[in-house]
DNA sequence: AACATTATTGCAACATAGTCGCAATATTAA
DNA sequence: TTAATATTGCGACTATGTTGCAATAATGTT
């Protein structure tokens, strides 16, 4: 499966670099230009994560969100997630908080999926 | 609204109680023995949770969680459920790992609510 | 430039999880 | 026992995400 250059992922992935911040389907869909379908950015977003450019956050409100990654597959060897993520009640502005946080499990659990949402009001809205 | 107690009521705080553990509706709905609408198991963990006896998590599966109440409610004035989650990929269960956590915000940065979850393989299954 | 291959898209249908309106029922207090 | 009303069951509905399939378009080759 090699991977094509078309408009819809390169336009995806453009509002996904210039919002800075992690998208839900429909935020995406709004700020998109054209009209790409629904299943065609689902499909999108997903090969993306597959591909190692973007990770999915389930927010506190069940949805995807995509960011692009920052701290990991190119500048380190492994693709770790475990950053928390803010979601705004306010303003809905979902971002990733860089900063790596170490969780210490007990004996003889294995992590493998981080999903850390703090929600609440960002420092615009509160 | 005053609460009444019914049958409805008794037996989900029952499977919850039993469980230890925090379960989804479909996991509360196979545990129980008589046949509870399935509108019904939301609308009793919903009012649960209003009353803080019960609280939510959005599992990195999308799917909401509900497990009992220890360490606040009661014991604590604060209602606070600043802990981890833990969601076996093997077996499903979801536990709360009792060991509150802080994490640090941003200048300016409110926090709300706390969704952590990490998945991966329980001392069962790992 | 034309062609063949096949990854990607659009559309519709489907799946799942959760909510809501409303009439019927059951709990509670008088 | 009765009245008031919180709760339930049922069905319909919403929201989010996935999938099958035929049409389209990107890519490498001739
Ligand atoms: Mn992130
Ligand atoms: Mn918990
Ligand atoms: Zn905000
Ligand atoms: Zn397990």
């Amino acid at each position: 499966m090699k991977r094509r250059n078309t408009h819809s992922t390169a336009e995806i992935f453009e509002v996904l670099k210039s919002s800075g911040n992690a998208l839900s389907h429909d935020m995406i869909q709004e700020n998109i230009g054209s009209d790409i379908d629904r299943a065609t950015i689902y499909r999108v977003l997903n090969r993306f994560c597959e591909d190692g450019k973007v990770h999915k956050i389930i927010g506190d409100d069940g949805k995807q969100y995509f960011a692009i990654c920052h701290n990991c597959g190119e500048k380190k060897k492994v693709h770790s997630h475990n950053h928390i993520h803010f979601r705004c009640l306010q303003c809905g502005k979902v971002e990733c908080l860089e900063r790596d946080l170490a969780v210490p499990l007990p004996e003889g659990y294995v992590a493998k999926v981080h999903n850390l949402v703090i929600s609440g009001f960002c420092n615009n809205c509160s």
